[in-house]
DNA sequence: TGTAATCTTCACGATTCCCTCATACAGAGT
DNA sequence: ACTCTGTATGAGGGAATCGTGAAGATTACA
């Protein structure tokens, strides 16, 4: 799973530190801003997955760093989550009506931070990627995402695949006589930012070709490019 | 396909605009309503297709509302989202509790509401949904969610489950075949607020299966992204 | 309030999968 | 036919995921 980028504004160096150390240690990877207006420098420089935004900071507070990130194009659907000191519900109504998508009185735990972070972040990225994705049909294959099978025509039954292999079947499949490099195929198959050799592709290409059976010819070599999956 | 109507229940004028052009610019018809009893009196009017409720709304809120609702021989099997303005668990339970089929914590991202409606129309327009609490029965089982109980061919009698087990086996049987993510089924079985680890999950599939017995087998793991029930 | 049932987390072992690397093979041009 | 570049193959270490049992936290109910 690719890690996810979660960005921190907080005035505070402290807390700062403590809330660094807490989600880095639950494997995400951390961008601290010490104000409003870093806040959103980062933002939209890094693009995060989530920020996490103090609602009292200098420059800019955690509600107007919140209104401008969601009247920003590229950031608008950007998960939100507010940190507050007092409880007041002024704040907190005054949070989520501008766009908020959780709200954390301090102290915050850093416990339920990171499970709140979490929550948030099961929603609103991959949702439904499972049940969304479309139903590959080519003459020979059924490929059902929602499923997580493939049926294939010269092997009897199901053919059970790996999450790579499933991936790299599902892309190829996808656009059947179209090349994709294997730089096209990692980011697919492992995810954008891969740090993995593209030869990696080629393992995987083996062993659907092998569980394809007799159909595992379709998936053909594009020597000096990539793989392409045949149409017919 | 012909267009869906949708009933919007908010008292905030702005939100109420925002979420009527959302749902117009994605091809569904909408009715607004601006309380509790509007809501309940355009409910019979119109008979929409699904129920956008807010939780706090003037004359009637949203919970008593989605009773009445429940309550009423004709519009029984409504879908109902509701909307609230805190993540509060007794909220999310209480909402749930009265028959709610989803539920989003204010600010509701837009895009975040429409999938979701979507989601629900999908599932009660097409076979029995898990929502709807209609029996499930599969060769080997018949869940009864009127009565809370599952019997079991191969275990003698009737089998005990507890709430998050029985939603658990719910919602994996009702769909036999379908890979649901840990994700998806801490929606379903906890609540859509849940702040809970999605191993969790885990636990509640060994107790089912324990308690399944011989059958235990058909609650399948997909390594890498779920479980699912073996439809034979 | 106390007790029991249920939910949730955690840690360990076992399994599976991913990735790399070394070697053998195949295609294209000279 | 030779060579160079790119691909196929197989094996092994390392990483990630899952099953399991037990203990702590929470909730429900008497």
């Amino acid at each position: 799973m690719a890690p996810k980028t979660i960005l921190i504004a907080e005035d505070d160096a402290d807390l700062q530190e403590v809330l660094r150390l807490t989600f880095e240690a639950e494997g995400f990877r951390v961008v601290l801003a010490g104000d409003g207006e870093e806040a959103l420098k980062f933002a939209r420089r890094y693009a995060p997955d989530l920020a996490v935004l103090d609602v009292m900071m200098p420059k800019k507070g955690g509600i107007e760093v919140c209104q401008e990130i969601r009247r920003d194009g590229a950031l608008e659907n950007m998960p939100i989550l507010m940190l507050t000191a007092r409880s007041e519900e002024s704040d907190v109504v005054l949070g989520l009506g501008v766009g908020a998508d959780d709200y954390v009185t301090k102290p915050a735990r850093p416990r339920e931070l990171v499970a709140r972070v979490r929550n948030i972040l099961r929603r609103s990225s991959g949702k439904d990627a499972v049940a969304t994705e479309a139903m590959i049909s080519v003459p020979g294959f059924v490929i059902d995402p929602s499923r997580f099978e493939v049926r294939c025509d010269d092997m009897d039954g199901v053919v059970v695949l790996t999450p790579a292999e499933f991936k790299l079947l599902q892309t190829l499949a996808g656009n059947p006589g179209r090349v994709f490099r294997r730089g096209d195929l990692l980011d697919k198959v492992i995810g954008p930012g891969a740090i993995v050799t593209e030869r990696n592709i080629d393992t995987h290409v083996k062993s659907v070709r092998k569980k394809l059976g007799l159909q595992g010819f379709r998936i053909e070599t594009v020597r000096g490019v990539g793989y392409r999956f045949s149409g017919r």
